[in-house]
DNA sequence: GTCTATAACGTGATAGAC
DNA sequence: GTCTATCACGTTATAGAC
């Protein structure tokens, strides 16, 4: 997974770093995925990610030359990883429209289960840095744009079934009611008065709607 | 409204701060609140606070002790902020539970349109730091649990009008729906293409049908 | 209350031995 | 490639004059 971003920053010409990396640097890179990812850029101090490696400081700065690069490889893998579920799912060239929807549903699901704090992260660090050069150096538009899912789309707004709107607004409502209560979950768990298990309780059981919720905000 | 949550602190013995604020103490307090929602804690400089608010240094922490007092102050007010919406709202007794709804997305709106980064501040910093405390010292859980929205949705249950569900789906779906894309905006402005302009407008439209959507989420 | 000057500390990055 | 030691700088916080 790493290597495909590597590369696609080398095409980029934004980094000059060899694909074979070594184990050194891959342990590093898993470090600062970890330690970034939880505290974001400015929080997060070089020393504990290479404490978290179990190597150095001075090798961090050795293999990456400075923070804001190893930082850049973070967030570039990291944002492949949140886009990893949509992109995959949505070219299966053998299941409808509304299974697709599910099955990017249940992805994030899963996904958000194991690491709440992904999109919270992405998120803030693409509303502050001007990271939008790195958000088109994944060539997620085009993934998106010229998908299966996309033409699928399209098929059923022709046909009458789905209203006339761009793709967006389906795409920011599956992202909308998946995404949000994992990032809001401190909030929502006072509101509610709920425990950790009695949250995550919540959130499986309401999965098994969203998915019908979503379908009807595309009825024309 | 600030003297509201500094009453509140008060109370909770959290900070020890006199109630009538000098002038120089809010222009200290407004900087804080503008730098701080920008950048967030960590990368927050209190020269830059300072440098905002036209005095210097010194004189930041001669009024409140430390950063991170001064921090929770502001964390404080924005929570009190990003709920005034909601709180408000809920205790019309004049209206329906729909016209409610409708108002309270229509609030966020106006809100988020003018402070986007809002929510993203606010998730970010609750879900870092240990700030649980703060959140409960705004008697939140109480105002919205015994709110007349809160009333109103148990009758709708009761009467079989809504599914049986605790309030919380209906507010995770509320927050979900109208807050979510102004957070993701630059993702979701890269992903469909849209100028900063068209942004606004697609938010604007999809505004008209957001309160419908949620409304079929209540039904049983 | 408000300022200047400075202390005390933490952090990113490098020099240089091995 | 990997380490120890250290530099250079920025930042929070305080001392002390006015």
């Amino acid at each position: 997974m790493i290597s495909f971003y590597l590369r696609a920053m080398k095409k980029q010409k934004l980094i000059l770093i060899e694909e074979n990396t070594t184990g050194t640097e891959q342990k590093i890179i898993a470090a600062a995925i970890k330690i970034f990812q939880a505290k974001g850029f400015a929080a997060t101090r070089t020393r504990d990610i290479a404490e978290e490696a179990g190597i150095n400081l001075a090798l961090l700065n050795y293999y990456f030359r400075s923070k804001q690069k190893l930082f850049e490889i973070v967030l570039l893998h990291s944002m492949g990883e949140f886009m990893k579920a949509l992109t995959l799912l949505m070219n299966d060239e053998d299941t409808s429209i509304e299974a697709k929807i599910a099955a990017i549903v249940n992805a994030y699901h899963e996904m958000l289960k194991e690491k709440p704090s992904f999109p919270l992260f992405i998120l803030n660090e693409l509303g502050h840095g001007n990271h939008t050069v790195l958000l088109k150096a994944t060539g997620l538009k085009k993934i998106y744009q010229k998908s299966v899912f996309a033409l699928q789309y399209q098929a059923e707004v022709d046909r009458g079934r789905f209203a006339p709107r761009p793709l967006i607004w389906l795409v920011t409502n599956i992202m909308s009611l998946t995404i949000f209560p994992f990032m809001a979950s401190p909030l929502l768990q006072m509101l509610g008065d709920l425990e950790n298990k009695q949250y995550q309780l919540f959130l499986s059981q309401r999965k098994e709607s969203v998915t019908q919720w979503i379908l009807h905000t595309l009825k024309p």
